[in-house]
DNA sequence: CTAACCATTTTTTTT
DNA sequence: AAATGGTTAG
């Protein structure tokens, strides 16, 4: 214990020492990030600081509940749980949640994900009257969400403000404001908040009110950052906000992987750090403890084609080892087969174990061709992140029931049941509903009493209506009053509604869904069991901000397959990636806001991702593409070139092979017209 | 107006 | 796999 700094070499040591005032720590892949970050934490309770007084925050929860394991070994585990340790999401809910008075929500308030928000976005252009075509929803909520990272309110939303980025007329930002303002008062209305409000709306309460800033910054005397290349604006305010006056603000991060652009993460951030904080101590960790040096200098050379980058080296005392084995194959389902052959060959003879070994890819799409071919070879896998639990269907439709048991002001949710359970009335009806209800200043469940009143809907239609008021949301009213566990509540809905009839039965493969359904209240049941003292609203608002909740065991004897996003922080001793195509990996979307000029450095962000997908491996590096790909009707075959960012690695630290290629080894094509390695 | 059917297409990345 | 779009019968 005495000598616990010991562990470290002299830069990290340094950077574990240095515990007061500004430090950015300027820190590539594999050297020692989280390691760093750990000690430091340990060292500053060992110089008598209180646990209850270091704010550390992490990009996902996977990288929080890695550190609190890691300082529980240095320092015990009894005080882990009380740390102030988390994303930023999670830390300002806890914020909020001490403070919802102040902020214009009540007691059951929920978190809407990306798919709630948008769905909120399309009533309201619905109900503007507004055309899909022009106001698409989706971009619509695209320009809310990157307004609300950068704390523009809705007044504020104009074209000036947006002139950046896009060439909307005038009057089309005046629309989004308007939309921006009306999403903002159903959120309010509906007691709900986005994910962006977490970040938002706590540096709104923090700035109104002084005491509780105070409060807050007395308590969060020492503020840690991992992986600060990807704050975005919002959060970098709430940072500089917190650590005032002390500013005893740690960071720690890689401009070389920054990832989250597209989540309004900012790299000026981690670039300007020092404007920032003039007096700030820099330190940078270049020794590189993960890789091979044929994997640590092929991706330096990858990311030296960025022009957006802090000056740092990657070395390593490590031997060259292995190549980097690239292979080009005729199709998607040829390269799953091959990557599957070459896990057995490595688990046979090379003594690796399945879960020294991730596959990862670009989009989780990519995966399906995986996920077929892995079975067959009888490679057992997990599939991290991607399709979460959470978001199955039948999982996302019961969730609904249970929101609104939570919080009856829920609209959405509502309308979502009405949605499922009620047939023969569907979107426009719904919509004269609604209608009667507001001109009448009636709720729309007091409409759903006598429904006939709503012109176009007659004694059938009523019917069906009266008869989901009486089933489905009397029963949610009525348990909402009763004094029931959870789970035994969630479960006594699930019966009274006849879920399994009423729902399952109407949707394929409903015995599927029932194995789904089971589990997912069995969940329910290990939270209560595991959490005493809380409730549904914990389980629903915490179950939000985790997105890959893992309900497999056994995770010692898999494959895992995952997107390089999700890869992030995570190292393997073999790595395969996937995909490495041109429009995939570079993908399509960020060429395109290239082309367009809307992101002169979307293919920068793809060539991080590239780098952070690289630097993953420790000994072994597969990287694949497939030539050719089925495209629209059966017979038509797209041809597929290989990544750009293969050809921009050196050459002889490759070893390229062709598989089932009947022509044998062509080489790898380089773009449309280009020449050949 | 709704729902069921078919065909088609299209998947960024996460809290 | 799931979302979208178009068509048609009730």
């Amino acid at each position: 214990m005495k000598h616990l700094l010991n562990d470290l070499n002299p830069k990290q040591k340094i950077a574990a020492q240095t515990l007061t005032g500004p430090v950015l720590v300027l820190a590539g892949a594999g050297s020692g990030k989280t390691r760093t970050l750990t000690y430091r934490t340990a060292n500053l309770i060992q110089n008598g600081v209180s646990h209850q007084n270091i704010l550390t925050v992490t990009f996902t929860n996977r990288a929080a509940d890695d550190m609190k394991a890691k300082i529980g070994k240095l320092i015990g585990s009894e005080i882990i749980d009380e740390m102030n340790l988390g994303t930023f999401h999670s830390i300002c809910l806890k914020i909020l949640r001490e403070n919802l008075n102040k902020i214009n929500r009540a007691e059951g308030c929920l978190i809407y994900d990306t798919k709630d928000s948008l769905a909120i976005v399309e009533d309201i252009i619905f109900d503007f009257g507004l055309e899909a075509t022009e106001y698409d929803p989706k971009m619509i909520f695209n320009i809310i969400a990157k307004a609300k990272m950068e704390l523009v309110l809705a007044a504020d939303l104009t074209a000036e403000y947006a002139q950046a980025e896009n060439q909307g007329s005038k009057h089309f930002y005046q629309i989004v404001s308007k939309i921006y303002q009306e999403y903002e008062r159903v959120l309010a209305n509906n007691n709900c908040f986005d994910f962006n409000d977490l970040i938002k709306k706590t540096i709104e309460l923090l700035e109104s009110n002084p005491a509780i800033l105070t409060k807050y910054q007395n308590k969060f005397k020492y503020i840690q950052v991992d992986e600060y290349q990807d704050v975005n604006h919002s959060q970098y305010q709430l940072i500089s906000l917190l650590a005032k006056p002390q500013n005893n603000i740690f960071v720690v991060g890689d401009d070389w992987q920054g990832i989250y652009g597209f989540r309004g993460a900012d790299i000026s951030n981690i670039l300007e750090f020092e404007q920032d904080y003039p007096e700030a101590v820099v330190i940078k960790l270049e020794r590189n403890y993960r890789s091979s040096n044929n994997i640590i200098s092929a991706s330096n050379k990858l990311i030296n084609n960025n022009t957006q980058n802090k000056v740092k080296e990657a070395w390593t005392e490590s031997d060259d080892g292995a190549p980097i084995f690239i292979a080009e194959a005729e199709s998607p389902l040829v390269e799953a087969k091959y990557v599957c052959k070459r896990i057995n060959h490595l688990v046979d003879f090379y003594n690796y174990k399945l879960s020294d070994i991730a596959i990862l890819c670009r989009s989780h799409f990519q995966s399906m061709q995986l996920q077929k071919q892995l079975p067959k070879f009888r490679i057992p896998h997990q599939l991290v992140g991607g399709l979460s639990f959470f978001d199955r269907q039948e999982i996302r439709y019961f969730v609904n029931y249970l929101k609104l048991i939570v919080n009856p002001n829920d609209r959405l949710a509502l309308k979502r049941l009405f949605r499922i359970e009620v047939h023969g009335v569907g979107e426009i009806l719904l919509s004269e509903i609604t209608k009667y209800a507001r001109e009448n200043k009636m709720k729309i469940t007091d409409v759903f009493e006598s429904p006939t009143v709503v012109k176009g809907i007659g004694n059938n239609k009523a019917a069906n209506i009266i008869e989901f008021q009486r089933r489905v949301i009397d029963s949610i009213y009525d348990l909402r009053e009763e004094k029931l566990p959870m789970d035994k509540k969630a479960l006594e809905l699930y019966q009274r509604v006849d879920f399994e009839q009423n729902v399952l039965a109407e949707l394929d493969d409903p015995e599927g869904r029932k194995r789904y359904l089971n589990m997912f209240l069995e969940d329910i049941s290990n939270f209560r069991k595991n959490n005493p003292g809380r409730g549904l609203y914990d389980y629903l608002l915490i179950n939000k901000l985790i997105a890959d909740k893992d309900i497999s065991e056994n995770k010692e004897q898999k494959v895992k397959v995952m997107t390089a996003h999700s890869a992030k922080g995570l190292e393997f001793p073999v790595v395969f990636i996937i995909g490495a195509e041109e429009e995939v990996f570079p993908h399509l979307k960020s060429l395109e806001a290239k082309e367009a000029g809307l992101n002169p450095y979307a293919v920068e962000e793809e060539r991080r991702l590239f780098y952070v997908a690289m630097t993953r491996a420790e000994k072994l590096l597969f990287i694949s593409f497939a030539k050719t790909k089925v495209a629209g009707e059966q017979g038509q075959y797209k041809q597929l070139y290989p990544s750009r960012f293969l050809t921009e690695l050196p050459k002889q630290r490759l070893d390229f092979t062709s598989v089932e290629s009947k022509k044998g080894g062509s080489g790898i094509q380089m773009r449309k017209d280009k020449q050949v390695i």
